[in-house]
Formats: structure tokens, C-alpha cells, sequence
DNA sequence: TATTTCAATAGATAAATCCTATGGTATGCT
DNA sequence: AGCATACCATAGGATTTATCTATTGAAATA
């Protein structure tokens, strides 16, 4: 049977296309590396790398195993985290991943409990939008991810954290910002500054809008929220901010944001593993934490 | 990183529940798998095994790992069956599965054509019920199965081979054995024999007799066509057969069979296999061969 | 108490892996 | 051309790892 160092080498040698620098990653002199991939070969009768002077690449018969190859090892590493999960279900390492219109307002809330409710835990923060936070996840590089939900996600676990009303953002001194509530049908008309694309809130408050009358601004697209909040605070336009984003303090910055009455636009932020995750105790715990810290965070909030 | 052959030897532990036996499957000596397990057990700071006197099974924690601990070398065997597949696509032994209504009667068309056309290839035949064939397809121990098309089979690549009529069974001189071709309507009022549970064939033949109005014959159950065969022969009832089932010589038996008029009750027999089987191109000569091979017969067989 | 069963231990051997040093062959530069 | 560079393959020896046989030890059975 095939050895998991053999498959690791191979691994190593199409990522790097060269021996050298492959060897060098798995921690072993070259001509080890060279001499195991050509017993590799040897066994399964086949030569899965063409050598090159300038580049060494996978045959298409390499080509055709490299992803099996790659599932071994998942499945080998899959196995090892259970076995840590169930020795030290609550530490490790933790590669957290979160949407760009979440994590800075999300994280000061939460990072505080997490350590505190987890304390044997280190967790690595990624930023990033929903799409490749999905394939790192699906990837392995990821273990848990916070986004906001989709329909069109499948093929994870989900936990929702919680429901995060969308508030409009206004200029001081406009009709709208003199609101006390808004309702959607106060947008009908009206011309809305939106993130750039690929933005998973983008497109939640085109949807909002659109059913409300309004239209998109398309002259500008912010590529942050922080940008479009300066956008709107210069008096460029509207925009809908999520709840969590609201700061009292930019009132002086020419911003007022107008809570929408009831049912106000949200969004539901939640978090996801992979179906079967090996450490599903501990993405409980963090799920119990998250909740905990934003009951009260959220309610707070609303009553500003 | 933990290897394949102490996995190995973690699941014929967990299987023989006998570390002697187990290292007698491995071919190994029983001090050799005692210890790879100890050593397995020290890297990953679990307890797996419990030693008892009588007998040794897994601790919990051996119990949450074991299945992925398959996972692991089933995915090894994979990629060694992908390579198996590209070294030598059209060689290799081949676990086929058939339903018991279809493998008598369709084997015999079909093993001269697979014999000739896959001359590299060793054919092992398993015959059992829809849902056993597709548990052990799932497992990995079968590679093909062939039966009739469920809509609620799932999380399979299928291929349809052909869609095999069925036609009225009835006893000799019996009113429906006179006629040219039947209609569902004739069945109306008629007690219909059928096989015994679990046989897919069975459903099939109540769907349809049910829609035409007739009833089953609850007195018995047949546990194969053949005995089914002989009780419609010997005039307790009719039945459905599939057309492949239909033998001339029955007409001496007292059995005559009766065509349906078209379109007639049919059933779609296909080949299944899982989806990213590794070796696909030996089942594309297989579902050509058999399809190849059942246009004759079954044309033929309509002719009579 | 004697016997049986079965996993663990001890010590020796065989095999696999890995290292350093070196060879050979394209590629690129002057 | 000629030399230097980059890089994979080969050789030979050192080390680690897996494996074997023989034996021990501890519970279960008679």
C-alpha cells in the first residue's frame, strides 16, 4: 500500500513544480524526496512527473491522482484532528474566517468571550468575501466561517448567531436623516451608494432597495463600509448599514442613521463548519460564546 | 504524521476484536501489530483499544475514530485503484452487483459480450435486493450494480442499459391466456400473485396492478420468479414477468405469456456506480458492451 | 491448583528511510 | 565557444523503524 509520506512528497512537488524547494518543505534533503516520489512511481507503474530542466510539472497521469492524492491526506489529517478534538476537545488552533462587513465590527465583541470561554484556543483570523471564504472552508484552510447567510450555500452545518437589522444611513440636514423610523417605502426614488461587487451585503441592500423603488447609484461603489459611510457622510447619497456598524460618535461627521420600523431589512449572521468537522465540541462552545456576547451587544445597540 | 498501516491495524483490531487474529489478517505477527498499536495509541495520547481477557473492543474514543480511520484507507485504496485504472484502464477485477429478478435472466446475454469485449477484466457476481446491493456499493464492496431504476435511489452515476417490458403470465386456457395483446384494463378485478417483500419487481407489478384495479393475492409470496413461474403454472393466479424472463418452452407448462399493448408496464434497468469511481473508462466498456449486447436480445425476444 | 488464553515484553534482525557527497545534463551568460 | 549555474539523479553509508521469535505475566477456566 501506498505510503502517506510518498503522497505528501507528490503533493509537495506539484505545488512547488520543483524538487528542491518541495524537499525543502517537507523538511527532507532533495534526493530523498527525488529517490521516494521514483519508488512512488515505480509501485503504481506510472510516472507522474515530467522532469524539465526549467520546471517540473504532473503528467497527465499525475494529474489525474494528485487530487486523490490530496483527499488521502485530508482524510489523514481529518484523523487527526478528531483524536486531538477528543484529547483536548477546547485548544488547538482555529483558522476563523469572516465577511469584510462583519468581522471589525463583529470581532470586538466577541473576541473578548472567546478567550475567556476558550481559553486553550488560538485563533487565526481570515478576511475575506463569502465565495472564497466558502472554498477555503470546503478547502480545509479554514475550520469555521461567519458570514451571512445565503440560500444558495450548501453542504455546511450552519448555526445562526444572530439577526442583524440593516439601519438607513443618511447626510444630517436631508429630509430621510429627520426621520425618527423609516419604512422601505420612504426609498422609493431615491439613489443608493453600494459596496463594490462580490460583496454579499451589496447585494442584500440592492434587493431591499430595488423592491422599494430605489435605484443604485452607480457612478461610485465603495470598496469598503468605511468608505461608504465616508461616501454618504460627504453627502454623495443613502446607503443601508448593518446594525452593528452604527457609531453615535458620526453624528458630528454630517452621518445620521434612522432605524427602519418593524420588520426592520437584516440580515441573519451565522457561522459554518464543514458537515462531519472533527471538533464539533468546541465550534459548539464558540457558537455558545458568540451568542452570549451578542444577546447583549445587539440589544444594546437597538436601543441607541 | 500517523501511517497507514497502523490504521490498518487499528481497523482489524476493531473488526476481529482478537489482536491475534487481527495480526493473522494483517500477516503479521501478533507482537508486531500489539506493539504499531501501542505506539499509534502513544502519538495521538488516546486509549483505543480496552484489553480485556475475553475479548478487546474499542474505547469511545477508539469508537469516534474508527470511521475515519477507514475513511483514510479507503481513500488510500482509492488512489490506488486510480492508479490500477490508469496503468491498465480495461484489467483488474470487477465486483458486480445484480438484483435477482434481473441477474439470471441477463447474465447469460451478457457474459459472452463482456468476456469478449473486457478480455482483462475478472468478473465477480453478488446477488442481493436493491437496498443490499446499494449499502455495498456505498461501502466500496461492490463496483457496479445493475437493477431497476428507483426514483429514490440517490448519490449514484447511472447509466440506463434498457427498458425491459412486462408482460401478463397467465395459466393455459384460462380467458386472458386467449388473448392477442392485453391491455392494463384487463387486469381489472384479477388476484395477482407477487413476489415477497423486498423484491423491487414487486412493487413495480402492485403499482401497476393496483392503477388497473386489480388486487394481490395475499395467500402467497413467492420467494423467486422461478417459483413464481410455477405457481402462476400452476394455475393459482397471474402475474407480471419481465420480458427477459419469458421462456417459449413455458407454453408446455400450462404458462402463457401475453404481451401488453403499447405503451406495455415497463421497468428501466441500469448500472449504477459512485459518483468519482475511479475507474470509469472500464465502466463506459461495460455499459457499451451490455447495451450493445441487449438491443439484440431484446428485440428479438419482443419478435416471439 | 493446574491449565488455558491472550496480550505485553525482550532482544535480535531485516527493511525502509534518510543523509551527505557527487555526477550529469540542460540552460544561460559572457 | 566556454564557463557558470541550476537542478535532478545516483551512490554509499548511517539511522530509524518495523518486524520476527521466544518468553513472560495476568486473567479466566477447569
Amino acid at each position: 500500500m501506498v505510503k502517506l509520506r510518498d503522497l505528501q512528497y507528490l503533493d509537495a512537488v506539484a505545488r512547488h513544480q520543483h524538487f528542491g524547494r518541495a524537499a525543502e518543505a517537507c523538511f527532507v534533503s532533495q534526493p530523498t524526496l527525488s529517490g521516494q516520489i521514483m519508488k512512488l512511481e515505480e509501485q503504481i507503474g506510472l510516472v507522474l512527473i515530467e522532469r524539465h530542466r526549467k520546471r517540473v510539472m504532473l503528467t497527465p497521469a499525475g494529474e489525474a491522482l494528485i487530487g486523490r492524492a490530496r483527499a488521502v491526506l485530508r482524510a489523514a489529517e481529518d484523523f487527526e484532528d478528531s483524536a486531538r478534538a477528543l484529547s483536548a476537545p477546547l485548544s488547538g488552533d482555529f483558522h476563523l474566517g469572516l465577511i469584510p462587513t462583519v468581522a471589525p465590527y463583529l470581532l470586538p465583541h466577541i473576541m473578548g468571550p472567546l478567550g475567556r470561554d476558550l481559553p486553550e484556543v488560538n485563533f487565526y483570523l481570515h478576511e475575506d468575501q463569502t465565495h472564497v471564504l466558502l472554498q477555503q472552508l470546503d478547502d480545509g484552510k479554514l475550520d469555521v466561517v461567519i458570514l451571512s447567510w445565503l440560500d444558495s450555500i450548501e453542504n455546511v452545518e450552519r448555526y445562526n448567531l444572530y439577526r442583524e437589522p440593516l439601519v438607513l444611513a443618511a447626510p444630517n440636514h436631508t429630509p430621510l436623516a429627520k426621520l425618527d423610523r423609516a419604512a422601505l417605502s420612504d426609498l422609493d426614488g431615491q439613489l443608493v451608494l453600494t459596496l463594490e461587487d462580490g460583496h454579499c451585503l451589496r447585494d442584500e441592500t440592492l434587493d431591499y432597495c430595488f423592491s422599494a423603488g430605489a435605484k443604485e447609484d452607480q457612478r461610485f461603489q465603495a470598496t469598503s463600509l468605511e468608505t461608504l459611510r465616508y461616501m454618504v457622510a460627504s453627502g454623495l447619497g443613502i446607503t443601508l448599514m448593518p446594525q452593528l456598524a452604527v457609531r453615535a460618535a458620526d453624528e458630528d461627521q454630517g452621518l445620521h442613521y434612522v432605524p427602519f420600523s418593524t420588520p426592520p431589512p437584516s440580515r441573519e449572521i451565522c457561522l459554518l463548519v464543514r458537515p462531519n468537522y472533527s471538533r464539533m465540541e468546541a465550534v459548539r462552545a464558540m457558537v455558545a460564546s458568540i451568542r452570549g456576547a451578542m444577546a447583549g451587544a445587539l440589544s444594546e445597540a437597538e436601543g441607541v
